[in-house]
DNA sequence: CGCATCCCCTGCCTGC
DNA sequence: TGCAGGCAGGGGATGC
């Protein structure tokens, strides 16, 4: 489920345990997932100190203390958990304690303090990389990543010149990560049908010939913020929850308007129109064809 | 270049 | 109950 609120919420979740903390010992259960782990990556891991945790766009980016970045995304089925294991502070204090490995745990960490954070991914789709911070812009995983869409980056005049002379369909320019960076398939059917906006409009639309920006782009804007924000919050609860439970992060329920939510009625209560789905791009759209013009 | 399509992988749901 | 087919929130490669 990771799209930008998501991947922020696990960034949350991992700071308390990970910024700040030596990693004691790293365990790979496999060679890769959607790419080959680096040469030596478990070993290079081992002993160097996380000075913070970040994120860019959909990229979670942990700064290691010797000037290289841990790149990480969760792909589509990625997740962390967190399981405390008593005040760790060197590696093999964890021999001891029970350890559980469920199927698709695919990377251990040891962190100094006591946390064992596994990262499990069903499909594999994610990915872990270690970059040279001066070389995170020229990397070409992460070159060219658009804007974050929270923050003062995005305002109205920016996103009506990212669409402008654009004839591809809003929807498919709104999940172009080169553009705006974060945003997927859940969120922006979400803030299109918030905003009235069809998804099959073309992108350039949100540009007047002098390439300001429309009505219609202005809200946009501020409902992509709201929706998004919304959700950070929403995955914010769940985390506490999840703390008191198990202390596992990954998959939250939130509560769409309308995605997954064909033949609903049209939650916009001034609409009487039904939620339909459709595809573009290989991927479902779902959205109200009555009030998103 | 812009855009569409296919593919990576596993699991779940539906329909026959 | 078994099984084939479709689908899944990301994004890279390829082809037109």
């Amino acid at each position: 489920m990771p799209e930008l609120p998501e991947v922020e919420t696990v960034r949350r979740g991992l700071q308390p345990v990970m910024e700040g903390r030596r990693i004691l010992a790293v365990e790979t259960r496999r060679d890769g997932l959607r790419f080959p782990f680096p040469a030596d990556f478990a070993a290079r891991l081992a002993g160097r100190t996380i000075t913070a945790m970040g994120r860019r766009a959909k990229y979670l980016m942990a700064d290691l203390d010797d000037g290289e970045v841990l790149v990480m995304h969760l792909g589509m089925t990625g997740r962390f958990v967190i399981e405390q294991q008593g005040r760790a502070t060197e590696p093999g204090e964890f021999a001891n304690a029970v350890t559980r490995i469920a199927a698709h745990d695919h990377v251990v960490f040891e962190v100094e303090g006591g946390a064992r954070v596994t990262y499990n991914d069903i499909r594999r789709f994610g990915f872990m990389a270690l970059v040279p911070r001066q070389e995170i812009e020229a990397h070409p995983l992460t070159a060219g990543i658009g804007i974050e869409p929270l923050g003062n980056a995005l305002t109205p005049e920016r996103l009506a010149a990212l669409m402008a002379g654009k004839a591809a369909p809003l929807k498919a320019a709104l999940l172009d990560q080169r553009l705006i960076a974060g945003l997927g398939n859940i969120y922006v059917c979400e803030a299109l049908h918030r905003a009235g906006l069809s998804p099959r409009r073309a992108a350039g639309t949100l540009a007047r010939k002098d390439g300001s920006p429309t009505k219609q782009a202005v809200r946009l804007t501020e409902e992509i913020r709201l929706v998004l924000e919304e959700a950070i919050e929403a995955g914010g609860s769940t985390l506490r929850d999840f703390a008191h439970a198990d202390g596992s992060l990954g998959y939250f329920q939130h509560r769409f308007k309308v995605y997954d939510r064909e033949g609903d009625p049209c939650p916009n209560p001034r609409c009487s129109g039904v939620v339909g789905r459709m595809v573009q791009s290989g991927r479902s759209t779902f959205f109200c064809a009555k009030c998103q013009r």
